[in-house]
DNA sequence: CCGTCCAGTGGGAGCGCTCCCATCACTGGC
DNA sequence: GCCAGTGATGGGAGCGCTCCCACTGGACGG
């Protein structure tokens, strides 16, 4: 291999060793302790020496080591968002992609990074090994499944941690937000009763999530108190395919239906096309309700009537939730937020 | 505020202070340098020590203390994907999506952290302040714009770091990994020639993407070396409703037309849908082309011909090119990997 | 039988920081 | 004029780990 000359010197070329709190004390004429202090923003310390302190660290570029702090403070200053979801489906859906800049924003707002979990079902193991070491300060967990047993082992690992959506299990054990998915379902299809449809099919989401369930259940209701029947009920991913694909279904199986209470709005979407495939008119013909009101509902011909989740208050909640149980040294304890949902009126209903 | 009675103990509940490597060594019976080793896999370890730290780790539940290791290593064993991306659509795009699910499946592989930075524009200062911190060993950059000079930022701060999609400034300061567009561009260009087209559309990315232009340039290349017109440059933003909206305005402008080029499968598959809409035959009428063969094209009527971006070998290497600079003393340093671009051709062309 | 070697081991320093506590110079009240 | 009180400061311990280095004892060759 050819030597290539270089200046000797021990240090590597253009990556000078970092400058340490001792470098810029010493630079400041003052001790560590107080360095220290002017940098944490800590009182007890005279104007003098802040301002000394503060010229070194510009000076020298100083910037503190967070393994050192982080060593002695007992905090990282980061917090995980777990996603415990196999496929990549979790990125297109809206809501998904709403939450988790809707949570990067929190914790920016408090200097807090992000950690990005992404666990495959196998690598419940590596995931559950990474928050016990303590890497993050507290976690966040969005999109968990029925089957994936994470509150249980996050209430047993006693690391703070805040859901979005509720757990399935140890749901008194955790803190979560949620919004009532039930009262939302039923609002909206109460919404089409109102507006006289009589034939109402439902697109439901995964049975393995609880807000798919629980707005099924909402319909249900609605139904039941309207005396209509409840027999109309397809199911989706969440996906717009998978909306798309159900509406032909129930168009088949009942060419009179009237309204469609979809469980989100990318079915929704689904649902608009195949009606228009099939030259129904929305909302004439068939009256046509989504749930979450992000992203899509405004790029649809016609604009999307729907159920509104405030994402970007649950987001919020989460991570106050989060950060109370960090800072109070109680410790995790559960703890859970309810938003109400609110109807928002457009066109295709 | 009510008493709750518990038992008075020092420490909290269920959240006894984490073992260290003190307790384990004394419990195999060894010192903490033999313990040490004997975790870290490093020889010169005994098979009877050995055995008994790993009895006393499970015993223990230990879990050695990042902050602690990485203060004396200097390593973080963790890696940050930045994404400038002011806004949500990156989510959407699965070429996106699937690069950073390459990434994280390396990365884990290797046993390292991702940490996920999304960076709005005004959050440069934030960003940088963090990676010149050294909370992480490394970074790789996807999706960026020509406005923000990260590589220039990161090749002044001397921090490893990996491009995906070759970078407008310090291109030949950084490293980096890319599929050569132009002729990615120009083979699909070929293709519809081939196969007869002569009047041939492109509906091209972004303009402040490289990826964007040098698709574009590769199209126009192909146009001019077949002696055929090259005016028909419709623009995108990388979605399915920006092709969409290209596709209906080149058919409008050009009613003859009989081929498109889509720099992006999305945007490939909106030009279909207006297509259908305008009552034209894919691929007898106009043949379609898309580009990166991730996650659409099978699912459009018809499954779409495109140019496939490898992007699971793209992720990889970038983690590769990444690694190599953080374990080789010599520093970051430039290196690039250009993947070919290969067509996959299906039914719409 | 003694020196040499080396695998295996433990002592101890030190990574860069925070925070407790002792110290000190002043102030003001009696 | 002296002492308690107060604000500002620095010394030093220690967070939990890795790694350098010195040490030990048994195997082995001369």
């Amino acid at each position: 291999m050819p030597r290539v000359s270089r200046p000797s010197s021990d240090l590597p070329p253009g990556q000078a060793s970092a400058p340490t709190l001792d470098e810029v004390a010493s630079r400041a004429g003052v001790s560590r302790a107080t360095a220290s202090r002017a940098i944490n923003g800590g009182d007890r310390v005279s104007a003098t020496a802040r301002a000394a302190v503060e010229a070194a660290v510009r000076e020298l570029g100083y910037t503190p080591n967070p393994a050192a702090r982080s060593l002695v403070t007992r905090r990282t200053d980061s917090v995980a968002l777990v996603v415990p979801e196999p496929d990549e489906r979790v990125f297109s859906d809206p809501f998904f992609v709403h939450t988790l800049r809707g949570v990067n924003r929190m914790l920016a707002a408090r200097d807090l990074q992000l950690v990005l979990l992404l666990a495959r079902p196998g690598d419940e193991r590596r995931l559950l090994r990474y928050l016990g070491s303590r890497h993050v300060d507290g976690a966040i967990v969005v999109s968990h499944h029925r089957d994936d047993q994470l509150a249980d082992h996050l209430a047993a690992l006693a690391l703070p941690c805040a859901f979005i959506g509720r757990p399935w299990t140890s749901a008194d054990r955790v803190a979560y937000v949620d919004t009532d998915n039930v009262a939302g379902g039923r609002a909206a299809t109460e919404l089409l009763i109102e507006r006289g449809c009589r034939r109402i099919a439902t697109i439901a989401g995964p049975g393995d999530m609880a807000a798919g369930i629980d707005r099924l259940k909402g319909w249900r209701a609605a139904l039941r108190a309207a005396h209509l029947a409840d027999d109309l009920v397809g199911h989706g991913d969440f996906t717009e395919h998978g909306g798309e694909m159900a509406a032909r279904q129930l168009l088949e199986r009942a060419p009179d239906l009237d309204g469609i209470v979809a469980a989100s709005d990318l079915m929704a979407a689904g649902a608009l096309r195949a009606l228009a495939d099939a030259g129904r008119v929305v909302p004439d013909d068939v009256a046509v309700i989504g749930y979450d009101d992000v992203g899509v509902p405004g790029r649809t011909t016609p604009p999307l009537t729907t159920v509104r989740n405030p994402i970007g208050e649950m987001a919020e909640q989460a991570v106050r939730l989060l950060l109370e149980q960090i800072n109070d040294q109680r410790g995790p304890r559960p703890m859970r937020v309810i938003f109400p949902p609110a109807l928002v009126r457009r066109d295709s209903a």
